[in-house]
DNA sequence: ATCGTAAGTAAGCGCACACTTGCAAAACGG
DNA sequence: CCGTTTTGCAAGTGTGCGCTTACTTACGAT
């Protein structure tokens, strides 16, 4: 059993890395230290186990929740935004590489676009929320308010590594702004002075 | 002449739909109806091949201009991400590999790269001209706007076909619905009748 | 002591890959 | 008409791929 689970582990890593055409299976078992024929004795094909390997390391869909009851919606959404951008890039070459490959393996891209979809939806309830609860009177779409942060979440946890003229700088400051940013178009302004 | 520039459009084909390694000489080949040994004689390797035709077909910049001297920044705004983030989608596939293979591939994620950087620029100097010629009082963060506005149009034109739920429709709409969200943040509102 | 199971080792299969060679047929301008 | 360049075609090289086979080793339960 521990000989699986490493293979799971080693497979997902080669494959962010590699890709699927790139991680060939005496690539994986090296990496696992493991012997080639055991990827075969144990999931059949390359196929079975990359599959295996991106739906149970990939889809770990840790998305964290909004309060129920909004109270300081900077503070919140900062927060909530911060872990969620986090956990973005630490899967960030994963979840490259299933985007671009979804053509060939639809299923792959699936578990790799399954977290970013959830944070949307629970970000979207969210925005409900405040409104509801009156800490915002003005009228706005949730849909592109929300697509706009979650894409500002999205794209800084992709492409800053590789486009860092592009995004705010500190990383660590930034979702903070997105989330201020996001604020002020819907009519909370929130002071300079007030931080996370 | 002809057999040349019609292999680097259709290595760019090829490359955009299978990436690096399922860009086979003898797939190139076919795409462009040539015989397969005319890419050796013609480029020398593969590698060299894919190189060119990332490099002329993908590097076109087509990042238009922003008026130099703003007058009505919803439709300016909304005008000008329209047009790139339609040239976006038309390279998305080829933006996403790139991307994903930046690690074994540098020079082909900076050939891709190219275009957002310059839209990002040019943006930002019309940010800063929007406050200059007064179109703007309030003090905003530019990189900041700038960075949610490239990230918006970024992310819809990459990722609209896998996560439709996402992003605001008609595909048609999302753009100035983008430009308002982002100009309502740096205190401009622009009334609901006002279109483009 | 014996058996079943999971693992390692070594060898190999057929195939596709990038790339090469040799030769004949065009295409072209002088 | 000839000479050069470009292309097509057929065959082949060595390498790495996914996957298989046959045999061996280690170990815990019966």
């Amino acid at each position: 059993m521990e000989r699986r689970a490493e293979l799971l582990r080693a497979a997902a890593r080669v494959y962010a890395k590699n890709g699927y055409r790139g991680s060939t299976t005496r690539r994986i078992a090296d990496e696992a230290r493991v012997n080639e024929v055991t990827i075969f004795r144990q999931f059949g094909s390359k196929d079975a186990l990359i599959h295996e390997a991106i739906a149970t390391c990939g889809g770990v869909e840790m998305v964290p929740d909004l309060p129920l009851v909004p109270s300081d919606p900077c503070a919140e959404l900062t927060r909530w935004g911060s872990t969620v951008m986090e956990h973005m890039r630490e899967m960030q070459s994963m979840v490259r590489r299933g985007m671009s490959e979804q053509e060939e393996h639809p299923q792959l891209a699936a578990s790799v676009t399954a977290g970013p979809i959830k944070a949307s939806n629970v970000l979207r309830a969210y925005l409900v929320r405040l409104q509801s609860h009156g800490l915002v009177t003005e009228d706005f779409d949730h849909k592109v308010v929300s697509s706009m942060f979650i894409s500002a979440l999205f794209t800084d946890a992709l492409e800053r590594d590789s486009m860092p003229e592009l995004f705010p700088t500190p990383l660590s400051a930034a979702c903070s702004l997105y989330a201020r940013t996001v604020l002020k178009s819907i009519g909370i302004d929130v002071p300079e002075t007030a931080s996370v």
